[in-house]
DNA sequence: GCACGGTAGTTGCTCGTTCAACAAACAAGC
DNA sequence: GCTTGTTTGTTGAACGAGCAACTACCGTGC
């Protein structure tokens, strides 16, 4: 009987379960090894880095709590513990939106472009020389190329 | 001085950055997926779902708990509090060793197995169909071969 | 037999995420 | 100028993960 069930589960191919586990191993180690390197270097986690990078990058280093909970692809309820996390370390303060009551602009300290400062060199080193370090220009544009659909996918419910 | 500052910035090559964008875009993405089609179809998150699987396919569906956590390639307190999720819930229960006071076996429950039956369609369907679907042996191949030295690389230090 | 170091698991605490509920402010219509 | 509905954020509770104690047991050497 055993046996009979076990034969209805479906399978896949040798190729498709060694990429499989190949993605989900990425998928269960990356994110750790970003915290890791981040809260070593600068005391921040990869989301509130993330945060940081869009300040950074905004016009007056500033960004309404929407804007930039969608520039750190989260849901607002988390960019807003967030953030309430990162002003409580000076690294990020809140000023009311004096347009519109509800709103809150967020914006980055200089405590908190230093952290950036401090993060991002040691963030790229791991990206670039220790992960990607090894694969050709051909490697790289193959490898985005087989993954951003997949990426695509897991947008779709 | 923004400027002088900025410029010290190491940056990464355009085919680099868009691969090591598609790399952390699966890694946030795809764990949440994993938990949300468990979750809907069998009430469990992918990681119980992992020690479901390494019971499976355990001699006499039985795994001391240190090697349970070693399948799931989780530490073992982590392991631990999972196990006695799923034991609350009737899917495992836990069998004194009589070989050795310390140690643990745990092992699946009809209940357990009747659980990763459900759970397990639906997630083949997930990983081949929908995600890996439209990928040539080929592709598959060049995706494994791509991704396993980076998956290499995040586990040393 | 006992004391010792090592091993197997558990538990407590802190932290971040999620989701639903909530408060506050805007905007439209009457 | 209310009222009704919508948008913008915040908050509270429940949950899982990580890490450092801690307990209980084994094994070795004396």
């Amino acid at each position: 009987m055993m046996g009979v069930m076990e034969s209805t589960v479906p399978r896949m191919s040798p190729a498709q379960s060694r990429a499989w586990r190949a993605l989900v191993g990425i998928g269960q180690k990356l994110p750790a090894r970003l915290d890791d390197q981040l809260t070593a270097d600068a005391g921040i986690i990869n989301f509130e880095y993330a945060i940081l990078q869009a300040l950074v990058a905004a016009p007056d280093a500033t960004l309404r709590m929407g804007r930039l909970a969608e520039a750190a692809m989260a849901p607002i309820p988390r960019a807003s513990k967030a953030v309430t996390r990162l002003q409580k370390r000076g690294l990020v303060e809140k000023v009311a939106c004096t347009d519109d009551g509800r709103a809150i602009n967020v914006h980055l300290t200089r405590e908190g472009r230093l952290a950036w400062l401090r993060a991002t060199p040691p963030h790229i080193e791991l990206a670039r020389d220790h992960l990607l370090g090894d694969l050709s220009e051909e490697q790289l544009d193959a490898l985005a190329t087989l993954l951003e659909p997949i990426g695509a996918r897991l947008d779709q419910a």
